[in-house]
DNA sequence: CTAACTTTGACACTTATTGTCAATAGAAAG
DNA sequence: CTTTCTATTGACAATAAGTGTCAAAGTTAG
């Protein structure tokens, strides 16, 4: 499924290795609280540390970075009816930027 | 193009209709800097303002708030390299979403 | 029960955002 | 050149949002 959030997939990481959220966060250096409500998604990751949690749990960090941003993008959009359409959008701005990113 | 930002589609509209920011601004019960910022890029546009303007210029809503949503989507994946691969996850979580919204 | 792990909420602190205002700049008209 | 209307800019205070820290309470396994 790629439809689970950020938080979900590095609990379900974390989890696999068996580590507890107080060892992963003296690898980060963050309070276990907080690292406890990103993984419930109650607070918000920051590309760094998902770049660490990347690293700490030997995972693709590109792969964690999609859902990390797909779910910022999520969090625009939610509840609106014309998301699905901002988003097509989004994508025609995106490839338009890239065409043109000589200029 | 729809590879304009909302602020530059405001403006067009604005000035199509010959309306100062003044006379906009006062309709919207704001003050004339925050609109031109706004007409700008350089602050934030509310869902609120938009719907407002929409009304005022006599233009379809719907059109406004995906230039609206879409921006603030840009705004998240500016200078990602894998912004386009996080919009098409965004959308299949939409869709899935959608699928499941009953459940 | 005890011990390790996790969740929750309160709090102070910092950063971002917002509204208000006045000064400045630009263009048109007399 | 001066007046007038319009738009931009930057400073400031007020508010909201995000962050880190801590302790208490809840959960689970032995």
């Amino acid at each position: 499924m790629s439809t689970e959030t950020i938080g979900e997939k590095l609990r379900e990481l974390r989890e696999a290795k068996e580590l507890p959220l107080r060892k992963v966060a003296a690898l980060l250096d963050i309070d276990v609280a907080i690292l406890s409500k990103m993984e419930r998604g109650e607070r918000k990751l920051s590309k760094d540390i998902v770049l660490k949690l990347a690293d700490i749990y030997g995972h693709n960090p590109d792969e964690l970075l999609v859902l990390f941003l797909s779910d910022k993008i999520m969090y625009e959009i939610q509840d609106e009816d014309l998301g699905e359409k901002a988003l097509k959008v989004a994508e025609k701005k995106v490839k338009y930027l890239k065409a043109n990113k000589n200029k």
